[in-house]
This record gives C-alpha cells, structure tokens and sequence, in this order.
DNA sequence: AAGTTTGTTTAGAGCCATTAAGGAAACATA
DNA sequence: TATGTTTCCTTAATGGCTCTAAACAAACTT
C-alpha cells in the first residue's frame, strides 16, 4: 500500500493514458473501425493479447476510451462556467453551451463516439463507466438550470395542459433528480435540452449537410431560442 | 435480351432480395456487427466469396442494404401521404410526420443505419445509392411544404433578421431545390424538419432514455410546435 | 527466501474480408 | 448443332481481427 505499490499504480496509470492515446490517434486519423485491439497495442508497443490485463475485451476498452471523451467534454464545459463564477447565470448558461459546440467541432470523432458508441445496445447498461460519464456531462447543464429556476424561475407550461403520460415520466425525471426541478420546470428543460443536443447532433453527424455548411449561425439561433424559453439575457 | 436474358435477371432480382432480407434479418436479430458478408452468404445458402458478385465489398452491401431502408421508409410515408390524397395539405403532412415515426420506433435497427451507418464518412458521397435514397426520403416533406407554401403560405421571418452567412446557405439551398421555396421559406421548413428529425433520431438511438420511456408525446407536442409555426390545424 | 501478483509473450482457434483460380451451367452465335 | 462467352458459384489462400491458454519473468509481499 505504500510507496511500492503506488509505483505501480502509477506505471498502470500511465499504461492506461497511453492506451487511450493511441485509440483515440487511431480513431480521428483512420476512423472508428481502425480502433482494434491490436492495432492499439501495437501503437502502443505491446503485443496484442497484453491489452487484456488492462480491459477485458474490445467492447470494454471502447467503453472506456468514450467515457474519457465524456470527460473531457464535461470538463471543458465546466471549465467554460468557472471562467464567469461572478456572471448571471444566464451568461454561464450560453457559454456552456457553446463551450459544448467549440468542442464536438473541433473533435467531430470523438463526439461522434459519444453520441453513437460503434458498439452493440447493451452498452447502455447504467453500470457501464459510460453512463456515468453521461450523467456528468447532462449534470453541467442539469446545475445551471436549476440555479436558474431557484433565483430566477422562468415560464412553465400549466401541468394540467400536458398529457397524463408526459407528466407521469416528468414527475418520475423529477425524482430520479431529487425534485430539484418540479415536473414542469423538468419538461422546460429537458425540451431545452432535447433541441440544442439534438441539432448538434444532426450538425455533428453529417445529418445537414444537405443545406448547410456551416451551422453556426443556426445553433446561435437555437441558443437564442432558448435564452427565450428560459427567459435570460440574450446579449444583441 | 428476350425471355432468356429475362430469366437471369429474374433470377438475380430475387437473389438480391434474398441477400437484403438475410442482411436485415441479421441485423435486427443479432445488431449491426452480425452482418458480415459470410455470414449474410451462410444465411442465403451461399458460400463467402459469391456475394462478390452481387456486390464489391462489404461497404457497398451495407450501403445498399441502407439505401433500401431508406426507400421502404420513404414509401411508408408516401403511402401515408396518399391515402388521404384529398385531404387538407396540413392534414397531409402531420399523417407524414407520424407515418415516420411508427416506422422508426417499429425498426429502430434500420432507422439506427439510416441516421448513422455502421461504415466510413466516405459513404457520404454524393453519388451513392443511399444519397440518392435520402433525397426521395426528405423530398416527401419538402414537396408538402412546397404545397403548403403555394396554397396557404406561412409566416417567414424577414430575411434581413437573419445572419448574413445564414442567408447565404438558405440561398443555395433554395437554389438547389429550384426556388421552389425562398430562402425565408427555407428557413421555415428547414428549422421544422430539423426538430422534428433529430428529435427522432435521439429517442430511436437512445438518448432520451435518461428521462423518457415513451417519447411519443414529445414527438406530438413537436407536432403541434410545428403545425404552429406552418400555421395549418392541429386537431384538438 | 519463498510465494504471489502482475505484465508480458507466443501459440493457436475461429472469425472476417478479399483475391485468385477454376469449373459448370446458361446463353449467344456461327 | 457446335463453339465460345458470360454468369454464378466453389475452393484455396492470405492476412487481419478477437480472444483463450500456457508459460515466463519481474515486481511485490511476507
């Protein structure tokens, strides 16, 4: 447990940051289908089977390496909040916002990974290291919003004009985040939520092309939708 | 080229479906990494390398069996379109936009590989049968729009609200579908077709499961959002 | 000093994609 | 009808991939 032991703690450490370099090298420079085991030991300087004391298989590792992309993207947004600690809330809330575009444009494969895994469904067990990386990256936006509601509530629809459906799996989002917004709080921002990611998304993965090059300028006019929706400064 | 050469492309015809219902079989029972190209020829009585002569490599397989989800899609929806010929356009294109979606979430493996295919950006190209079967796929609302837009036109923002570089894209975009639609009008159904899409690309790959268990009354409130913005009826 | 854990290697089975070479049937034509 | 061509298919073979097994050495533990 002493000083021997964190030796090699740090040595696995290491190992493990180089073998997510080297797939994540593989994957931006040759696609998701480059990303083999053995191509990422070979990278690596190890031989093939080596990388299976390290994850137990080909599914694991690709779970892994989407999460540390996960990470990254969490941690810049959160990055991009903490630069304005002393800014309106709203203020924060758009530059996380574009703080999450900056990065899914400038690294397309590796979000590209987060919103489609090339793996198989049951990757989306709530156990995986996957999952919980997700959460952290919806939790950026999750705080805010409910910094927001809390000294600033924003325009919620009547619950009695939503379908009993609709409120049933609202009120059940709302516990699962521990009422921290009422159901109806909840709907505004996860239609908040499903707009901005969604057309990223679309942006990210090539569903756009077909009319626009560049989607700047429609995601600036989602985020100003949203400032509406949320009824916050939106700076003209 | 009389009864006999008619025979053989009879025979090929049917070889070629049996291929595309193997591969659809196979990915809907066993995900998207089961249809390989041996496995796909084990399953229609064939040995591996035969499939090269209906095909040059697994990519186009792929590619064409994609192509051909994409046109049973777009037919469910021209049929939905169809079926109620002397209908109000409005009522026309909301029959369009659910006829979608019970496709979708019927065949969410092959909606999954119509949003995202398993195989390489350089499937994008423009020359590719699955390009081709996406244009008919989307022209299907385009054209109600266009209906709409000559009967009964919606409100348009003035285009000097929008951002240059916005404007410029709806201008080629409006060009490359003939001016059937100005750039304001673009704009419209472009924004509307791209909330109502990605809306059910992230319920059919999963991501709104962290909230949702049933997205069709979100699906259904996008509806009425955008029956909203094209000014036709929604039923109450 | 002996035993255990850890990291690694090679060998190998069983997939897969793809190419090459060859055979047999269907078709066209002289 | 006989001959040549096209089409469809097979087997063989190469090389890559995943993953398991067996074996070995170094590092750590006691």
């Amino acid at each position: 447990m002493s000083a021997q032991t964190g030796r090699r703690e740090r040595l696995r450490r290491a190992t493990l940051e180089e073998i997510h370099a080297a797939a994540r090298k593989l994957l931006v420079e040759q696609g998701s289908a480059a990303v083999t085991i053995n191509a990422v030991a070979r990278q690596v300087g190890m031989s093939g089977p080596a990388l299976y004391h390290y994850y137990a298989g080909h599914d694991e590792l690709i779970g892994a390496v989407t999460a540390g992309f996960y990470r990254e993207l969490a941690a810049t947004m959160e990055q991009a909040r903490d630069a304005r600690v002393d800014a309106p809330v709203g203020e924060r809330l758009l530059a996380v916002c574009r703080a999450m575009r900056t990065w899914a444009v400038a690294h397309p494969a590796e979000f590209g990974w987060i919103f489609a895994s090339p793996i198989a469904p049951p990757n989306r067990r709530p156990d995986s290291m996957r999952y919980e990386a997700a959460v952290r990256f919806e939790q950026v936006f999750l705080d805010l919003v409910v910094e927001l509601w809390e000294t600033r509530p924003f325009p919620v629809p009547d619950p009695g004009s939503l379908p009993a459906s609709l409120r049933e799996q609202l009120s059940a989002y709302s516990a699962t985040i521990e009422g921290r917004l009422p159901l109806e709080a909840a709907h505004v921002f996860l239609s908040c939520w499903i707009r901005l990611y969604g057309l990223l998304c679309m942006e990210v993965l090539h569903q756009l092309d077909f009319a626009f090059t560049d989607a700047a300028p429609l995601y600036e006019e989602c985020l100003r939708d949203l400032a509406t929706a949320l009824a916050i400064d939106y700076p003209t």
